[in-house]
DNA sequence: AGCTAATGTGACGTTCACGTGACACTATCT
DNA sequence: AGATAGTGTCACGTGAACGTCACATTAGCT
Protein backbone atom coordinates (compact mmCIF):
# COMPACT_ATOMS: atom_id res chain seq x y z
CA UNK A 1 0.00 0.00 0.00
CA UNK A 2 1.81 3.05 -1.24
CA UNK A 3 2.37 6.16 0.68
CA UNK A 4 -0.21 5.65 3.72
CA UNK A 5 0.64 6.34 7.16
CA UNK A 6 -1.08 4.23 10.26
CA UNK A 7 -0.68 5.63 13.36
CA UNK A 8 -0.23 3.09 16.62
CA UNK A 9 -1.87 4.17 20.09
CA UNK A 10 -1.68 1.54 22.21
CA UNK A 11 0.36 1.91 25.61
CA UNK A 12 1.56 -1.64 25.43
CA UNK A 13 5.58 -1.84 23.66
CA UNK A 14 5.07 -5.42 22.68
CA UNK A 15 1.52 -4.85 21.10
CA UNK A 16 2.84 -1.79 19.02
CA UNK A 17 5.90 -3.92 17.88
CA UNK A 18 3.61 -6.69 16.64
CA UNK A 19 1.39 -4.07 15.01
CA UNK A 20 4.70 -2.20 13.04
CA UNK A 21 5.87 -5.09 11.75
CA UNK A 22 2.53 -6.99 10.36
CA UNK A 23 1.90 -3.57 8.85
CA UNK A 24 5.72 -2.71 7.29
CA UNK A 25 5.13 -6.32 5.64
CA UNK A 26 2.50 -5.20 3.96
CA UNK A 27 4.19 -1.76 3.16
CA UNK A 28 2.57 1.12 5.26
CA UNK A 29 4.15 3.71 7.20
CA UNK A 30 4.14 3.54 10.69
CA UNK A 31 4.07 5.76 13.75
CA UNK A 32 3.41 5.04 17.24
CA UNK A 33 2.23 6.99 20.51
CA UNK A 34 2.31 4.83 23.84
CA UNK A 35 -0.44 7.49 25.35
CA UNK A 36 -3.38 9.91 24.64
CA UNK A 37 -0.75 12.51 24.58
CA UNK A 38 1.57 11.78 22.04
CA UNK A 39 -1.55 10.10 20.38
CA UNK A 40 -2.87 13.53 20.09
CA UNK A 41 -0.05 15.09 19.05
CA UNK A 42 0.94 12.89 16.24
CA UNK A 43 -2.50 13.31 15.09
CA UNK A 44 -2.62 16.66 14.38
CA UNK A 45 1.40 17.21 13.09
CA UNK A 46 1.45 13.98 11.11
CA UNK A 47 -2.24 13.69 9.99
CA UNK A 48 -1.99 9.79 9.37
CA UNK A 49 -4.36 8.42 6.91
CA UNK A 50 -5.59 5.78 9.49
CA UNK A 51 -5.40 4.99 13.10
CA UNK A 52 -5.28 1.79 14.94
CA UNK A 53 -6.24 2.98 18.57
CA UNK A 54 -6.34 0.60 21.42
CA UNK A 55 -9.70 0.75 23.90
CA UNK A 56 -8.10 0.71 27.03
CA UNK A 57 -5.24 3.37 28.01
CA UNK A 58 -4.69 4.73 31.22
CA UNK A 59 -5.65 8.15 31.59
CA UNK A 60 -7.42 9.07 28.62
CA UNK A 61 -9.06 6.16 27.32
CA UNK A 62 -9.57 5.79 23.55
CA UNK A 63 -12.99 6.51 23.45
CA UNK A 64 -12.73 10.01 24.95
CA UNK A 65 -9.53 10.48 22.31
CA UNK A 66 -11.76 9.42 19.73
CA UNK A 67 -14.83 11.60 20.52
CA UNK A 68 -12.14 14.54 20.23
CA UNK A 69 -11.07 13.66 17.07
CA UNK A 70 -14.75 13.29 15.70
CA UNK A 71 -15.63 16.91 16.71
CA UNK A 72 -12.85 18.45 14.92
CA UNK A 73 -12.88 18.71 11.22
CA UNK A 74 -9.23 18.36 10.76
CA UNK A 75 -9.28 15.00 12.26
CA UNK A 76 -13.11 14.19 11.56
CA UNK A 77 -12.50 12.13 8.46
CA UNK A 78 -9.49 10.22 9.78
CA UNK A 79 -10.10 6.45 9.82
CA UNK A 80 -9.95 4.65 13.04
CA UNK A 81 -9.91 1.32 14.01
CA UNK A 82 -10.30 0.00 17.08
CA UNK A 83 -8.41 -2.47 19.22
CA UNK A 84 -10.29 -4.26 21.77
CA UNK A 85 -10.08 -7.53 24.03
CA UNK A 86 -12.74 -9.89 23.71
CA UNK A 87 -14.09 -9.42 27.31
CA UNK A 88 -15.00 -5.81 26.26
CA UNK A 89 -17.31 -6.44 23.63
CA UNK A 90 -20.17 -4.06 24.96
CA UNK A 91 -17.77 -1.52 24.49
CA UNK A 92 -18.05 -2.12 20.79
CA UNK A 93 -21.29 -0.43 20.72
CA UNK A 94 -20.40 2.96 22.30
CA UNK A 95 -16.98 2.38 20.35
CA UNK A 96 -18.80 2.10 16.47
CA UNK A 97 -21.84 4.88 17.70
CA UNK A 98 -18.59 7.61 18.44
CA UNK A 99 -17.72 7.15 15.37
CA UNK A 100 -14.92 4.08 14.83
CA UNK A 101 -14.93 2.61 11.55
CA UNK A 102 -14.30 -0.75 12.45
CA UNK A 103 -12.52 -3.17 15.31
CA UNK A 104 -10.10 -5.67 15.87
CA UNK A 105 -10.04 -7.72 19.07
CA UNK A 106 -6.90 -8.85 20.39
CA UNK A 107 -5.25 -11.55 19.80
CA UNK A 108 -5.83 -10.21 16.01
CA UNK A 109 -4.87 -12.37 13.01
CA UNK A 110 -2.21 -9.99 10.85
CA UNK A 111 -3.58 -11.18 7.72
CA UNK A 112 -7.08 -9.85 9.13
CA UNK A 113 -5.91 -6.95 10.58
CA UNK A 114 -4.00 -5.73 6.78
CA UNK A 115 -7.40 -7.10 5.19
CA UNK A 116 -9.69 -4.95 7.35
CA UNK A 117 -7.38 -1.75 6.71
CA UNK A 118 -7.52 -2.11 3.25
CA UNK A 119 -10.77 -2.30 3.13
CA UNK A 120 -11.39 1.02 4.95
CA UNK A 121 -8.88 2.87 2.15
CA UNK A 122 -10.74 1.78 -0.43
CA UNK A 123 -14.04 2.27 1.39
CA UNK A 124 -12.65 6.09 1.58
CA UNK A 125 -11.03 6.40 -1.69
CA UNK A 126 -14.47 5.52 -3.37
CA UNK A 127 -16.31 8.07 -1.04
CA UNK A 128 -14.68 10.78 -2.35
CA UNK A 129 -14.36 9.55 -5.76
CA UNK A 130 -17.76 7.31 -6.36
CA UNK A 131 -15.44 5.18 -8.75
CA UNK A 132 -17.78 1.69 -9.20
CA UNK A 133 -17.56 -0.88 -6.83
CA UNK A 134 -17.02 -4.03 -7.45
CA UNK A 135 -17.59 -7.46 -5.75
CA UNK A 136 -17.05 -10.35 -7.50
CA UNK A 137 -19.21 -10.01 -11.27
CA UNK A 138 -21.45 -7.53 -9.32
CA UNK A 139 -20.74 -3.60 -10.68
CA UNK A 140 -22.02 -0.68 -8.21
CA UNK A 141 -21.26 2.56 -10.84
CA UNK A 142 -22.53 5.57 -8.52
CA UNK A 143 -22.39 7.99 -11.08
CA UNK A 144 -24.85 6.08 -13.31
CA UNK A 145 -26.21 4.77 -10.37
CA UNK A 146 -26.82 1.42 -11.64
CA UNK A 147 -26.28 -1.95 -10.73
CA UNK A 148 -25.21 -5.04 -13.33
CA UNK A 149 -24.14 -8.39 -12.52
CA UNK A 150 -22.29 -9.99 -15.45
CA UNK A 151 -23.56 -6.63 -17.79
CA UNK A 152 -26.82 -7.04 -16.89
CA UNK A 153 -29.16 -4.54 -14.94
CA UNK A 154 -30.17 -5.38 -11.13
CA UNK A 155 -33.64 -3.59 -10.70
CA UNK A 156 -33.65 -1.43 -7.18
CA UNK A 157 -35.85 0.66 -5.72
CA UNK A 158 -34.19 3.65 -4.82
CA UNK A 159 -34.46 2.29 -1.35
CA UNK A 160 -33.23 -1.27 -1.87
CA UNK A 161 -30.45 0.71 -3.58
CA UNK A 162 -28.87 2.95 -0.94
CA UNK A 163 -28.88 0.02 1.47
CA UNK A 164 -26.66 -1.98 -1.17
CA UNK A 165 -24.54 1.15 -1.70
CA UNK A 166 -23.98 1.15 2.29
CA UNK A 167 -23.40 -2.26 2.78
CA UNK A 168 -20.81 -2.31 -0.39
CA UNK A 169 -19.35 0.66 1.18
CA UNK A 170 -18.75 -1.19 4.29
CA UNK A 171 -18.30 -4.74 3.44
CA UNK A 172 -18.13 -7.32 6.18
CA UNK A 173 -19.03 -4.97 8.97
CA UNK A 174 -22.65 -5.71 11.05
CA UNK A 175 -24.87 -2.83 11.71
CA UNK A 176 -27.96 -2.74 13.97
CA UNK A 177 -31.46 -1.43 12.45
CA UNK A 178 -30.51 1.92 14.22
CA UNK A 179 -27.42 1.87 12.29
CA UNK A 180 -29.13 1.34 9.35
CA UNK A 181 -31.72 3.22 9.70
CA UNK A 182 -29.57 6.49 10.35
CA UNK A 183 -27.23 6.08 7.32
CA UNK A 184 -29.48 4.46 4.85
CA UNK A 185 -32.75 6.19 5.62
CA UNK A 186 -31.66 9.47 7.17
CA UNK A 187 -31.22 10.70 10.70
CA UNK A 188 -34.32 11.93 11.46
CA UNK A 189 -36.62 9.63 10.76
CA UNK A 190 -39.34 7.87 12.81
CA UNK A 191 -40.24 4.47 11.11
CA UNK A 192 -40.38 0.85 12.76
CA UNK A 193 -36.83 -0.37 12.50
CA UNK A 194 -38.67 -3.67 11.44
CA UNK A 195 -39.19 -2.02 8.32
CA UNK A 196 -35.67 -2.67 7.30
CA UNK A 197 -36.31 -6.04 7.36
CA UNK A 198 -38.81 -5.99 4.58
CA UNK A 199 -35.93 -3.68 2.60
CA UNK A 200 -33.50 -6.34 3.39
CA UNK A 201 -36.16 -8.98 1.73
CA UNK A 202 -36.58 -6.97 -1.24
CA UNK A 203 -33.06 -6.72 -1.66
CA UNK A 204 -32.24 -10.47 -1.02
CA UNK A 205 -34.86 -11.05 -3.41
CA UNK A 206 -33.43 -8.72 -6.38
CA UNK A 207 -29.93 -10.30 -5.95
CA UNK A 208 -30.70 -13.90 -5.63
CA UNK A 209 -31.95 -14.90 -9.34
CA UNK A 210 -28.23 -13.81 -9.93
CA UNK A 211 -27.10 -15.82 -7.98
CA UNK A 212 -26.19 -13.69 -4.94
CA UNK A 213 -27.76 -15.42 -1.93
CA UNK A 214 -25.72 -15.38 1.03
CA UNK A 215 -24.26 -11.89 0.68
CA UNK A 216 -27.06 -10.16 2.90
CA UNK A 217 -26.06 -12.10 5.88
CA UNK A 218 -28.64 -11.56 9.40
CA UNK A 219 -26.36 -11.47 12.64
CA UNK A 220 -29.32 -12.46 14.69
CA UNK A 221 -29.57 -10.23 18.21
CA UNK A 222 -27.77 -7.64 16.19
CA UNK A 223 -28.63 -6.84 12.73
CA UNK A 224 -27.11 -7.23 9.50
CA UNK A 225 -24.14 -7.24 7.46
CA UNK A 226 -22.82 -7.76 3.53
CA UNK A 227 -20.49 -10.66 3.25
CA UNK A 228 -18.03 -10.68 0.49
CA UNK A 229 -16.17 -14.25 -0.12
CA UNK A 230 -11.55 -13.91 0.85
CA UNK B 1 -15.80 34.78 -22.05
CA UNK B 2 -19.21 33.93 -22.44
CA UNK B 3 -21.02 31.36 -19.95
CA UNK B 4 -17.43 29.63 -18.93
CA UNK B 5 -17.28 28.61 -15.81
CA UNK B 6 -14.00 28.00 -13.61
CA UNK B 7 -13.31 25.97 -10.47
CA UNK B 8 -10.97 26.83 -8.46
CA UNK B 9 -9.53 24.40 -6.03
CA UNK B 10 -6.87 26.09 -3.06
CA UNK B 11 -7.25 25.58 0.39
CA UNK B 12 -5.81 29.10 0.37
CA UNK B 13 -9.18 31.76 0.59
CA UNK B 14 -6.54 34.92 -0.16
CA UNK B 15 -5.52 32.98 -3.37
CA UNK B 16 -9.15 32.21 -4.03
CA UNK B 17 -10.07 35.41 -3.80
CA UNK B 18 -7.07 36.94 -6.15
CA UNK B 19 -7.87 34.45 -9.17
CA UNK B 20 -11.93 35.30 -8.51
CA UNK B 21 -11.31 38.90 -9.15
CA UNK B 22 -9.05 37.95 -12.02
CA UNK B 23 -11.86 35.28 -13.28
CA UNK B 24 -14.86 37.12 -12.59
CA UNK B 25 -12.93 40.81 -14.43
CA UNK B 26 -12.61 38.62 -17.70
CA UNK B 27 -16.40 37.89 -17.41
CA UNK B 28 -15.88 33.51 -16.41
CA UNK B 29 -18.30 31.95 -13.71
CA UNK B 30 -16.58 31.41 -10.50
CA UNK B 31 -16.76 28.09 -8.24
CA UNK B 32 -14.74 27.66 -5.03
CA UNK B 33 -13.37 24.73 -3.28
CA UNK B 34 -11.00 24.70 -0.75
CA UNK B 35 -10.00 21.19 -0.42
CA UNK B 36 -9.66 17.56 -2.13
CA UNK B 37 -13.42 16.62 -1.23
CA UNK B 38 -15.48 20.09 -2.23
CA UNK B 39 -13.56 19.98 -5.79
CA UNK B 40 -14.72 16.02 -6.29
CA UNK B 41 -18.43 17.14 -5.41
CA UNK B 42 -18.57 20.15 -7.69
CA UNK B 43 -16.48 18.91 -10.46
CA UNK B 44 -19.31 16.00 -10.97
CA UNK B 45 -21.89 18.23 -9.87
CA UNK B 46 -21.36 21.28 -11.77
CA UNK B 47 -18.99 20.06 -14.85
CA UNK B 48 -17.34 22.81 -14.77
CA UNK B 49 -15.23 24.09 -18.31
CA UNK B 50 -11.81 24.04 -16.75
CA UNK B 51 -10.41 24.10 -13.14
CA UNK B 52 -7.59 25.86 -11.61
CA UNK B 53 -6.00 23.33 -9.00
CA UNK B 54 -3.27 23.94 -5.96
CA UNK B 55 -1.02 22.00 -5.99
CA UNK B 56 -0.28 21.85 -2.14
CA UNK B 57 -3.18 20.75 -0.80
CA UNK B 58 -3.32 18.83 3.04
CA UNK B 59 -5.03 15.43 2.69
CA UNK B 60 -5.48 14.74 -0.75
CA UNK B 61 -2.81 16.04 -3.18
CA UNK B 62 -3.46 17.92 -6.08
CA UNK B 63 -2.00 15.73 -8.19
CA UNK B 64 -4.00 12.55 -6.97
CA UNK B 65 -7.37 14.74 -7.45
CA UNK B 66 -5.72 15.24 -11.14
CA UNK B 67 -5.01 11.20 -11.94
CA UNK B 68 -8.30 10.38 -10.98
CA UNK B 69 -10.57 13.19 -12.94
CA UNK B 70 -7.98 11.54 -15.66
CA UNK B 71 -9.16 7.86 -15.40
CA UNK B 72 -13.44 8.47 -14.81
CA UNK B 73 -14.67 9.40 -18.90
CA UNK B 74 -16.89 12.19 -17.40
CA UNK B 75 -14.02 14.81 -16.00
CA UNK B 76 -11.35 13.08 -18.72
CA UNK B 77 -11.54 16.14 -20.90
CA UNK B 78 -12.01 18.82 -18.51
CA UNK B 79 -8.69 21.03 -19.18
CA UNK B 80 -6.81 21.58 -16.06
CA UNK B 81 -4.10 24.45 -14.86
CA UNK B 82 -1.56 23.68 -12.24
CA UNK B 83 -0.58 26.35 -9.31
CA UNK B 84 2.43 25.73 -8.15
CA UNK B 85 5.02 27.84 -5.94
CA UNK B 86 8.15 28.59 -7.71
CA UNK B 87 9.55 26.03 -5.41
CA UNK B 88 7.86 23.20 -6.50
CA UNK B 89 8.96 23.40 -10.16
CA UNK B 90 10.45 19.60 -10.01
CA UNK B 91 6.90 18.76 -9.69
CA UNK B 92 5.89 20.26 -12.76
CA UNK B 93 6.95 17.25 -14.86
CA UNK B 94 4.87 15.26 -12.13
CA UNK B 95 1.70 17.11 -13.09
CA UNK B 96 2.08 17.57 -16.59
CA UNK B 97 2.68 13.92 -17.06
CA UNK B 98 -0.34 13.22 -14.83
CA UNK B 99 -2.46 15.12 -17.50
CA UNK B 100 -2.54 18.66 -16.81
CA UNK B 101 -3.09 21.36 -19.58
CA UNK B 102 -0.70 24.29 -18.25
CA UNK B 103 0.43 25.49 -15.15
CA UNK B 104 0.68 28.81 -13.52
CA UNK B 105 3.27 29.31 -10.74
CA UNK B 106 2.55 31.12 -8.00
CA UNK B 107 2.59 34.56 -7.60
CA UNK B 108 1.33 34.85 -11.02
CA UNK B 109 -0.18 37.80 -13.31
CA UNK B 110 -3.68 37.79 -13.33
CA UNK B 111 -3.08 39.03 -16.89
CA UNK B 112 -0.97 35.93 -17.91
CA UNK B 113 -3.22 33.72 -16.24
CA UNK B 114 -6.66 35.04 -18.29
CA UNK B 115 -4.71 34.45 -21.33
CA UNK B 116 -3.61 31.18 -20.41
CA UNK B 117 -6.92 30.23 -19.56
CA UNK B 118 -8.43 31.54 -23.04
CA UNK B 119 -5.73 29.62 -25.04
CA UNK B 120 -6.26 26.41 -23.69
CA UNK B 121 -10.70 27.20 -24.35
CA UNK B 122 -10.09 28.21 -27.91
CA UNK B 123 -7.63 24.78 -28.45
CA UNK B 124 -10.55 22.86 -26.18
CA UNK B 125 -13.09 24.67 -28.45
CA UNK B 126 -11.70 23.82 -31.52
CA UNK B 127 -10.90 20.60 -30.90
CA UNK B 128 -14.09 19.29 -29.19
CA UNK B 129 -17.18 21.00 -29.78
CA UNK B 130 -17.30 20.88 -33.51
CA UNK B 131 -16.97 16.79 -33.70
CA UNK B 132 -20.16 14.85 -34.21
CA UNK B 133 -21.51 12.74 -31.83
CA UNK B 134 -23.10 9.74 -32.91
CA UNK B 135 -24.56 7.03 -30.68
CA UNK B 136 -26.05 4.16 -32.74
CA UNK B 137 -27.61 5.58 -36.19
CA UNK B 138 -28.38 9.14 -34.61
CA UNK B 139 -25.67 11.67 -35.12
CA UNK B 140 -25.21 15.13 -33.99
CA UNK B 141 -23.18 18.05 -35.13
CA UNK B 142 -22.81 20.81 -33.09
CA UNK B 143 -21.18 22.77 -35.71
CA UNK B 144 -24.29 22.57 -38.30
CA UNK B 145 -26.89 22.27 -34.28
CA UNK B 146 -28.46 19.18 -36.32
CA UNK B 147 -29.60 15.60 -35.13
CA UNK B 148 -30.25 13.35 -37.66
CA UNK B 149 -30.98 9.46 -37.47
CA UNK B 150 -30.66 6.98 -40.50
CA UNK B 151 -30.12 10.86 -42.38
CA UNK B 152 -33.65 12.15 -41.39
CA UNK B 153 -33.57 14.89 -39.35
CA UNK B 154 -34.83 15.16 -35.79
CA UNK B 155 -37.00 18.16 -35.23
CA UNK B 156 -35.80 19.71 -31.67
CA UNK B 157 -36.70 22.58 -29.88
CA UNK B 158 -33.66 24.60 -28.51
CA UNK B 159 -33.80 23.17 -25.15
CA UNK B 160 -34.51 20.02 -25.92
CA UNK B 161 -31.31 19.75 -28.61
CA UNK B 162 -29.02 21.29 -25.54
CA UNK B 163 -30.69 18.53 -23.31
CA UNK B 164 -29.77 15.75 -25.63
CA UNK B 165 -26.25 17.39 -26.68
CA UNK B 166 -25.57 17.09 -22.81
CA UNK B 167 -26.60 13.67 -22.21
CA UNK B 168 -24.78 12.52 -25.62
CA UNK B 169 -21.56 13.65 -23.72
CA UNK B 170 -22.34 12.27 -20.62
CA UNK B 171 -23.89 8.95 -21.95
CA UNK B 172 -24.88 6.37 -19.04
CA UNK B 173 -24.53 8.82 -15.86
CA UNK B 174 -27.46 9.94 -14.24
CA UNK B 175 -27.98 13.00 -13.37
CA UNK B 176 -30.63 14.96 -10.84
CA UNK B 177 -32.93 17.56 -11.90
CA UNK B 178 -30.74 20.35 -9.91
CA UNK B 179 -27.53 18.83 -12.11
CA UNK B 180 -29.82 19.15 -15.50
CA UNK B 181 -30.97 22.93 -14.01
CA UNK B 182 -27.12 23.78 -13.73
CA UNK B 183 -25.94 22.30 -16.83
CA UNK B 184 -28.36 22.69 -19.36
CA UNK B 185 -30.27 25.64 -18.14
CA UNK B 186 -27.60 27.52 -16.85
CA UNK B 187 -26.73 28.10 -13.01
CA UNK B 188 -29.08 31.33 -12.14
CA UNK B 189 -32.24 29.55 -12.97
CA UNK B 190 -35.25 29.81 -10.94
CA UNK B 191 -37.75 27.93 -12.65
CA UNK B 192 -39.34 24.73 -11.23
CA UNK B 193 -37.56 21.19 -11.16
CA UNK B 194 -40.56 19.70 -12.66
CA UNK B 195 -40.78 21.45 -15.65
CA UNK B 196 -37.98 19.06 -16.94
CA UNK B 197 -40.08 16.39 -16.63
CA UNK B 198 -41.88 17.91 -19.49
CA UNK B 199 -38.60 18.78 -21.63
CA UNK B 200 -37.49 14.87 -21.10
CA UNK B 201 -41.75 14.50 -22.15
CA UNK B 202 -40.63 16.27 -25.28
CA UNK B 203 -37.30 14.96 -26.11
CA UNK B 204 -38.58 11.25 -26.01
CA UNK B 205 -41.65 12.18 -27.95
CA UNK B 206 -39.09 13.39 -30.85
CA UNK B 207 -36.71 10.48 -30.68
CA UNK B 208 -39.30 8.01 -30.15
CA UNK B 209 -40.83 8.02 -34.07
CA UNK B 210 -37.35 6.65 -35.22
CA UNK B 211 -37.22 3.65 -32.64
CA UNK B 212 -35.23 5.50 -30.00
CA UNK B 213 -37.38 4.53 -26.91
CA UNK B 214 -35.61 3.59 -23.96
CA UNK B 215 -32.99 5.51 -24.39
CA UNK B 216 -33.74 8.56 -22.29
CA UNK B 217 -34.08 6.93 -18.98
CA UNK B 218 -35.72 8.06 -15.48
CA UNK B 219 -34.03 6.81 -12.33
CA UNK B 220 -36.99 6.96 -10.07
CA UNK B 221 -36.40 8.81 -7.03
CA UNK B 222 -33.27 10.65 -8.44
CA UNK B 223 -33.46 12.09 -12.20
CA UNK B 224 -32.87 10.97 -15.43
CA UNK B 225 -30.30 9.09 -17.97
CA UNK B 226 -29.18 8.50 -21.36
CA UNK B 227 -28.73 5.16 -21.78
CA UNK B 228 -26.57 3.63 -24.76
CA UNK B 229 -26.19 -0.16 -25.20
CA UNK B 230 -23.22 -1.43 -24.25
C1' DA C 1 -37.59 -32.35 21.78
C1' DG C 2 -39.97 -28.38 22.85
C1' DC C 3 -40.19 -23.49 23.75
C1' DT C 4 -39.54 -18.66 22.81
C1' DA C 5 -37.86 -14.72 20.76
C1' DA C 6 -36.15 -13.13 16.54
C1' DT C 7 -36.48 -13.02 11.72
C1' DG C 8 -38.60 -14.29 7.05
C1' DT C 9 -42.33 -13.48 3.95
C1' DG C 10 -46.41 -12.26 1.44
C1' DA C 11 -50.22 -9.10 1.18
C1' DC C 12 -52.36 -4.61 1.50
C1' DG C 13 -53.49 0.35 1.75
C1' DT C 14 -51.38 4.61 1.16
C1' DT C 15 -48.32 7.90 -0.45
C1' DC C 16 -45.54 9.81 -3.70
C1' DA C 17 -42.97 10.40 -7.98
C1' DC C 18 -43.46 10.58 -12.60
C1' DG C 19 -46.01 10.79 -17.25
C1' DT C 20 -48.88 13.41 -20.01
C1' DG C 21 -51.85 16.67 -22.20
C1' DA C 22 -53.63 21.34 -22.06
C1' DC C 23 -52.95 26.20 -21.68
C1' DA C 24 -51.19 30.77 -21.24
C1' DC C 25 -47.35 33.63 -21.94
C1' DT C 26 -43.22 35.15 -24.48
C1' DA C 27 -40.02 35.65 -28.12
C1' DT C 28 -39.13 35.51 -32.88
C1' DC C 29 -40.09 35.85 -37.68
C1' DT C 30 -42.46 37.72 -41.82
C1' DA D 1 -49.00 43.65 -36.22
C1' DG D 2 -50.11 39.08 -36.75
C1' DA D 3 -48.56 34.43 -36.93
C1' DT D 4 -45.85 30.72 -35.14
C1' DA D 5 -42.78 28.17 -32.42
C1' DG D 6 -40.90 27.61 -27.82
C1' DT D 7 -41.32 27.55 -22.95
C1' DG D 8 -42.92 27.16 -18.10
C1' DT D 9 -46.72 25.83 -15.11
C1' DC D 10 -50.57 23.37 -13.79
C1' DA D 11 -53.95 19.48 -13.07
C1' DC D 12 -54.94 14.96 -13.43
C1' DG D 13 -54.00 10.05 -13.99
C1' DT D 14 -51.17 5.98 -13.13
C1' DG D 15 -48.06 2.89 -11.36
C1' DA D 16 -44.17 2.17 -8.43
C1' DA D 17 -42.36 2.34 -3.96
C1' DC D 18 -43.03 2.40 0.88
C1' DG D 19 -44.34 1.22 5.56
C1' DT D 20 -47.10 -1.78 8.35
C1' DC D 21 -49.25 -5.84 9.67
C1' DA D 22 -50.33 -10.85 10.21
C1' DC D 23 -48.66 -15.03 9.98
C1' DA D 24 -44.94 -18.55 8.88
C1' DT D 25 -40.39 -20.04 9.83
C1' DT D 26 -36.05 -20.46 12.09
C1' DA D 27 -32.29 -20.19 15.52
C1' DG D 28 -30.79 -20.82 19.91
C1' DC D 29 -31.77 -21.99 24.25
C1' DT D 30 -33.13 -25.38 28.21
Amino acid sequence: MDNKTVLIVDDEAAIRDMLRVALEMANFRCIEAKNAYEAQVSIVDDLPDLVLLDWMMPEVSGIELLRRWRRNPDTKKIPVIMLTAKAEEESLVKGLDAGADDYISKPFSPRELVARIKTIFRRVASEISDSPISIDEMIMDPSARSVTITGKPVSLGPTEYRLLEFFLMHQNRAFTREQLLNNVWGNNVYIDERTIDVHIRRLRKALEPFGYENYVQTVRGFGYRMAVPE
